[in-house]
DNA sequence: TGACAAAAATTAGATATCTAACTATAATAG
DNA sequence: CTATTATAGTTAGATATCTAATTTTTGTCA
């Protein structure tokens, strides 16, 4: 056992993000990036979120999911509007542009995955996604532990 | 199967990537991000290397291996000096500094393995690092076929 | 040998991300 | 009811990284 597992996950992280912003730029969506998709991803499947949320599904900060909706939003992708039960919220929702590219992110999404999977088998890709859950289960745990002192 | 492993590994690697901060700060090595840690631990192997070599083991881009070097050099764990065969090229090698924290790196890194392997078994372990080895593999070959058009 | 391509490294400029601090509103407790 | 605490979001500032361009030196080939 080399113990390496660590690195590999780090270059087939770096390889896929590389790869994504690629064929993003290849469908005409040049400047946006994977964390965008994973914003738009969650408004494909609810219509409209809040910032909290969009944060909370992309794993980013709350700063850096203002910067990437404030992107979306200057390309005509998604639109702010204010909540009416909570006067600090807002909600973000796509417009007709931004819907009109759901299909291109499945493609792409679905490409990434035949890409990542095709030389595993079907149990292997299972058994993959099992290890990498145990792996990161434990250590969600771990931190949650430590900071709670 | 969810397909999700891109998306698992990339929690896994944000995961660690905070850690090891947090740890390399811990240890009095505040500023020193994982990046610093790759450049050493190949000088702690080799002794000395150049900027080419140490672009290419820590899988960064030589620009960025330049700043990592500037940062390591002002707190004096590394010195440049110039190649006697070719005078493009120069040779970073560790200080007396930079040699005495060769065991707090490998205190990190022992740690590190054991936070992330802790929760599977032996086979488990060995089992993980030949599919991500596998998954790894494709994924450059994939890209190199594509670079070379 | 002399021009041109390849290689080593740096500089310049851009960007995605983070933490910390701030503003404004809502909820809660005495 | 008022004072404190919590929550939603943005702004400000820092940093690690990248690509593209530049400089300098080496190697090659006609």
């Amino acid at each position: 056992m080399k113990h390496d597992a660590v690195m590999l996950m780090g270059r087939i992280h770096d390889l896929t993000q590389k790869w994504l912003r690629g064929e993003l730029a290849a469908a005409g969506l040049s400047g946006i990036v994977p964390s965008h998709g994973d914003v738009l991803a969650l408004l494909f499947m609810k219509g409209e979120a809040t910032m909290h949320e969009l944060a909370a599904f992309a794993h980013r900060t709350k700063p850096t999911t203002t910067v990437l909706v404030d992107k979306l939003e200057e390309m005509g992708l998604v639109r702010r509007a204010q909540s009416e039960d909570d006067a600090r919220s807002g909600v973000v929702a796509l417009t007709a542009e931004g819907e009109s590219l759901r299909g291109s992110f499945a493609a792409i999404s679905k490409k990434l995955a035949s890409r990542v999977y095709s030389p595993l088998s079907k149990d292997e890709g299972e058994m993959l996604e099992k290890l990498l859950n145990k792996v990161l289960s434990n250590l969600e745990a771990a931190k949650n532990a430590e900071s709670a002192k």
